[in-house]
DNA sequence: GCATATGTTCCCCC
DNA sequence: GGGGGGAACATATG
């Protein structure tokens, strides 16, 4: 489910609730949620009475750095999502299905919840480098998108696999792939090496607005709703997608072609992208 | 029963 | 070494 945008959503909600906070106790309701941890005891006492000092992002991954220094490092994967309940009339039958881990401060209680359990809580002692594969895609400049995407300029790779890969640009997803395409005008399928420089130069201001629309828009919840923000609102900016699960292109009406592109059901116009 | 799902990793193969 | 394809993880929905 969640992108850069989602994820981002998410830090710019949990922000003001966690910063300087103490978190009070952690509940772990469902192993697979810390199964870098063996050892859950552990992992328990380590974060509780721990104090926020960070709530950072990097890609679709969410830190938080914790005092004693440690960092709580959290994916969301497929279907990971938070909600927020006050603490004060709080009671665990609030709870949804698959809360899987409940964190609790003095004002709020913060539920992590994910039907697939493909997401991760883990512990590290510094910041970890697998997060720091690509550059960030939302806070890189243009200028060093377009130096990255440089390296790429001989690649007979699809343009939106490498969108797509996580060690060149660090949280672009499947939606916000097709998407940014669609902006820059270019077919998802086109050769990496046969984008021109304007090409190149429009993919680069698409990663930057696209992103910061859907961030505005506080991400896209698709037909099944499955996204929702940390008060259980679903996004806004599949109202504002070009073509992605769309059956016709909101800036020309003709008919979104749609294939398999990286394993990934892709959504193009031709008219616009052709 | 089948296909699909906003993600990532691992294995096999060319 | 690069890169493609498929499977795996586990659950829900059409
Ligand atoms: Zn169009």
């Amino acid at each position: 489910m969640p992108e850069l945008a989602e994820v981002e959503t998410f830090r710019r909600q949990l922000e003001p609730l966690l910063l300087g906070n103490t978190i009070e106790s952690i509940e772990l309701f469902h192993p697979r949620i810390t199964r870098r941890h063996p050892n859950k005891k552990i992992f328990i006492k380590e974060v509780e009475g721990a104090t926020v000092k960070k709530v950072s992002r990097y890609g679709k991954y969410l830190i938080l750095e914790l005092s004693p220094v440690s960092f709580l490092n959290i994916h969301l994967r497929m279907s990971g999502r938070f909600l927020v309940f006050d603490s004060e009339n709080f009671e665990i039958s609030m709870l949804p299905k698959h809360s899987h881990v409940v964190i609790y401060t003095k004002e709020k209680v913060v539920a992590y919840i994910d039907p697939r359990t493909f997401g991760e809580f883990w512990l590290t002692k510094s910041r970890t480098p697998e997060i720091d594969k690509g550059i960030d895609a939302f806070d890189s400049s243009q200028y060093q998108l377009y130096e990255k995407l440089s390296q790429y300029a001989l690649s007979k790779r699809p343009i939106k696999t490498i969108l797509l890969d996580q060690s060149v640009v660090s949280g672009i997803g499947n939606i916000y792939a097709d998407e940014i395409c669609a902006n820059a005008q270019v077919l998802p399928t086109k050769r990496t090496c046969d984008l021109s420089d304007s090409e190149n130069s429009k993919i680069v201001k698409s990663i930057k607005s696209v992103l910061q629309s859907a961030i505005d828009d506080r991400g896209s919840s698709l037909k099944d709703e499955s996204f929702r923000d940390l008060y259980g609102n679903v996004g806004q900016y599949q109202n504002k997608h070009l073509v992605h699960a769309r059956k016709t292109c909101s800036k020309c009406g003709s008919e979104i072609g749609k294939t398999k592109l990286a394993g990934r059901s892709t959504y193009f116009c031709r008219h616009c992208q052709g």
